[in-house]
DNA sequence: CCTTCATGGATAGCGGCACTATCTAAACAT
DNA sequence: ATGTTTAGATAGTGCCGCTATCCATGAAGG
């Protein structure tokens, strides 16, 4: 396959395909001589997934090459080289610690810990992104004067923690081991968008349920 | 409250400031004479909102301003204006109705409505900013190879709807109507940053207990 | 009263990002 | 021989969320 049988197979222009390869999103392809260069299935597979993540996903090309990285490290172990991938994620600015709405933030997250029992996530509240994003939207909230609480936040947790045992049943599904660590950035990266719109779409049912359409 | 104050308050720039009132995202203050303005709490916690949008919800100002037009349109009755603050949300490029992943995402999702019995959200499959995210990322997985199919999707959306109830419940709790709309938007913008922070701290805590650190 | 400062209003600039366009020399394809 | 395609390099584009500068006006303080 060459480039521009890449760009038809995929619909992503040649120009752009060369700005991914330049950026280290995709591999470059099997060298024939200095003008030819030669694409095979991994290659398409890996530009969808790279789409998917910028266009559904809607991560930045540099958190994307991060996240690759970390996905073809074979020298990482299993469970760390899936962490290390996801924790490439976070999007989050660095919470102002000395803000009191951040202070109470982390008091409020840090009870829902210990509230649900999750200690393995209380072990890595100060290195964990999804810690830290929490704690983020928590403050916003407050800030807001909107009391997100541990009792609030409780039950949306657990919802959570159904839907996590729903990703990892799956992800053991996967037969090889390579595939479980895409699957497990895919799970991450693009079942987020799905999740988001299940639950908009969650949200237009019950209402309609009722208030009706008006 | 002059522009000063009303920046030292939120702790965001007076130029900022300047650009959300040109912007149209702020009303102006009460102006005193030519050269002076008064601002008020409302604008301070309008403030705090857009704010709260552009950096916890990521929404592009276009979108922040489209928004607070339906939350103040007083001319809409309660769960329109609700609605159409929420559907202003989409971010969602038009899925390619030719593509066949699309199409086959498109039966998909339509056998998951079917089969959960969310018969109003099957009313506005044509419309909903919310289907349409959910056939793109349904259609995005299907062509990476992810064959995620209603009967994989229905224990996700199952969830999503309980947690759609929370959103409601907490929703009626609000006092006053103008409250409502404002949390109802929040709900939808706030929570979701929320949700997935609470969902990827799931993930990590699930992943530990099943495999622990390594 | 005079100085210093903040204000609204207008306009221009900036930095980051995801591309996109243009060029070159080399190598096929017919 | 001629037109097309390639890799590689470099420059440019368009959008976006600010940020900076300038201005005339007027308020606040001594």
């Amino acid at each position: 396959m060459r480039l521009a049988e890449l760009s038809r197979h995929s619909g992503v222009s040649t120009a752009t395909i060369k700005y991914y390869l330049r950026e280290g999103l995709l591999p470059p392809g099997r060298q024939i001589n200095a003008t030819t260069a030669e694409y095979d299935e991994e290659h398409l597979r890996r530009l969808r997934l790279v789409r998917a993540m910028i266009q559904v996903g809607r991560l930045p090309v540099s958190t994307v090459r991060e996240v690759l990285g970390h996905v073809d490290d074979d020298s990482l172990g299993r469970s760390i080289r899936l962490g290390a991938a996801l924790w490439a994620l976070p999007q989050v600015p660095e919470p102002d610690e000395d803000d009191e709405y951040v202070r109470a933030a982390h008091q409020e997250v840090a009870a829902l810990l210990d509230r649900l029992g999750w200690h393995n996530a209380k072990l890595l509240t100060t290195i964990s992104p999804a810690y830290r994003s929490l704690v983020v939207a928590v403050a916003a909230l407050r800030r807001l004067g909107y009391d997100w609480g541990a009792e609030r936040l409780a039950p949306y947790a657990e919802l959570m923690h159904r839907t996590a045992v729903l990703d990892l049943d799956h992800l053991e599904a996967q037969p090889s081991e390579a595939e479980r660590v895409e699957t497990a950035v895919l799970a991450a990266i693009l079942n987020e968008p799905l999740l988001r719109a299940l639950h908009r779409l969650a949200q237009e049912e019950e209402t309609a349920r009722r208030y009706g359409f008006e």
